[in-house]
DNA sequence: AAAGTCATCCAAAGCGGTTTGATTGGTCAT
DNA sequence: ATGACCAATCAAACCGCTTTGGATGACTTT
């Protein structure tokens, strides 16, 4: 069914049916109402490519999913976040179209999105550092918001992000006034933004009281439980091993948790351990005490968020870029305790 | 830049353009290729929107995503899956679009995917039972290809699908080999297809040495690590409690393991744990030797060959519905050992 | 030289909507 | 009664592409 037949067997003309459907005054209430019903009762709805060519808006939101061809990585977090996401879109009725892209050749991917035009705009997933992404979506005027932030970005542009760095500067000095001063740092790879921030806070609470970390015990890598292991049991074995860990991701945490135990120890009394925590749906932290002590915000309202600025943007162009800074909370939880006098 | 600007800017018509690009014999070499240069000095490329009202194909493939509403769970396995699909979905020129749709009115949505016309067929993800979603989508003739089956559904239709069946069955046999007698089974939730051919198989096993399984250590639920840890612990301190556990995702073997050595117990010597692993890209089992004895499957390799079969119907709709089985390796780990003689 | 072939190119008609610019008939003030 | 005005409707243009059904001229064929 589409809008001819429809407005033929309406005995109307296409244009009454359409503007009755999309809500125009020029169109009486009692058409309206017979449109509608006829629309209805033969499950009548425009057809997206007609209408996004005829309105040149897509109704639809691209997201580009950097695929790390070194390791095949998926990133876990991505789940949560396109949830949130696509609770905005589906309650705006937009769709969300997913784009692979190998992580060597990015640019080409957004040049390919734009010229094909099949979205009204972008979420941009992983900043590193350097994000050349940014000012080649400012360059060819594709709406866009980024969640987390590229820190050497030089124009304003929207993102959505949590306070990484404070995040870790705060676990840190938690963890230094438990009176740990050898704190093993398990990151992510620090061209990624969010984790070369977590490094600067994790340093800088370190510099403000005067201390300098230890080199050796901040690990970068991709997120993966088994790396989080193998690089705890490497430092543990280590003759001046550290009594406590920071951990960028749950899923470290558990590979971190594996290794202390694996060694006899126990988590919150041998050794403590902070870890970060996305609130993922499927890796809860614990029940009603916090199994980590950890710092929490949840990527899923990143997800929420990110797409309502986005949607914004769209809909009013001449809008400022948009910032959304998430503080998170840092909960105690059973991993972390005081840090043992050396015998 | 579009057809109309670069046909004219190269002084021929639009037909003879878009001939000359889509490799249709009608146009002679020379022109072709100075068509082709100014395409790509211009960087023109279709728009997609239009094209598609043109040819009637939209060169998109969609995935509902059935978000629990419930327990607000994202599935962790379909990051991987996708990822799996979008290699070739990129490849051959798709686009992805997904819908999270809660999963109380999968079919509405559905009918609205078809009735929009935005995508040349599905991937129905999660599939029930009882899945009313197959009948339908042949109903409205939408192309659609199942990760995983439906075991009430009448009519062929494309699947791709593991053995989950005889994988259970399988890890079962080798524990109830191990001397095992009490084994638990943490399952997924049992109305999905999945998880109830995995009890299956697990009870199969049982009853083919004769044996009874305990209906008291089948446990279902959604797959997360806290419910398998708290219920792995419940079932610790009951009086006669397992000895082995027969776990349904990774996750939840994380969850299992944490309660075991909570009790201060170890794996592999005081209790066995077998496990499915889906191959997930941020949780291997271990490095050279698995943590977990485990069914393995790789959850992204479905992900290519749904999308292939997809792709394929889509091209020739006489086609048959085709169906790919995967048997899951069964991987031998550290996770498990002779059953213990009761004290 | 006329007719037929063939390679090459083009104008125009869709695809299914939205939107612009009339057109119609009724109501109201003059 | 007449023109102005308004509400309600419509025909046709347009979005950017593909594709059908010619056109054109060079080259063979007879």
């Amino acid at each position: 069914m589409n809008l001819k037949e429809l407005s033929t067997k309406l005995g109307l003309s296409q244009t009454t049916v359409s503007r009755a459907l999309n809500g125009y005054p020029e169109v009486s209430e009692e058409t309206r109402e017979k449109v509608r019903r006829a629309a209805e009762e033969h499950n009548y709805r425009p057809n997206t490519r007609a209408r996004s060519l005829a309105t040149g808006r897509t109704m639809a939101i691209g997201h580009v999913i950097p695929v790390s061809t070194k390791h095949e990585m998926v990133n876990p977090v991505f789940g949560d976040f396109i949830a949130g996401a696509g609770e905005v879109y589906s309650r705006e009725g937009y769709d969300m179209v997913l784009t692979l892209v190998e992580d060597n050749n990015e640019e080409a991917a957004y040049r390919q999105i734009k010229s094909r035009g099949s979205v009204d705009g972008v979420v941009v997933h992983g900043p590193l550092m350097d994000e050349p992404r940014i000012p080649l979506l400012k360059k060819i005027g594709l709406p866009f918001v980024v969640h987390g932030r590229a820190t050497n970005a030089v124009d304003p542009y929207s993102w959505v992000d949590m306070n990484n760095r404070r995040a870790f500067e705060r676990a840190t000095e938690l963890l230094l006034d438990l009176g740990h001063r050898r704190i093993a740092l398990i990151n992510g790879l620090e061209r990624m933004d969010f984790a070369f921030r977590r490094r600067e806070g994790y340093e800088a609470a370190h510099y403000n009281r005067g201390l300098t970390p230890d080199p050796i015990l901040m690990c970068s890598h991709e997120m993966t439980e088994l790396f989080a292991h193998d690089t705890t049991a490497t430092l543990l074995s280590q003759p001046n091993p550290p009594t406590a860990f920071l951990v960028s991701s749950m899923i470290c945490a558990l590979g971190v948790r594996r290794a202390i135990e694996e060694r006899g120890l126990v988590m919150g009394k041998d050794l403590s351990v902070v870890t970060h925590d996305d609130v993922l749906s499927y890796l809860r932290n614990g029940g009603d005490v916090p199994i980590f002590t950890a710092t929490r915000s949840s990527v899923r309202e990143a997800g929420r968020k990110s797409a309502e600025i986005l949607l914004q943007m769209i809909n009013d162009p001449t809008r400022d870029p948009e910032t959304v800074l998430f503080e998170a909370e840092l909960v105690l939880g059973q991993s972390t305790g005081p840090a043992l006098v050396r015998a």
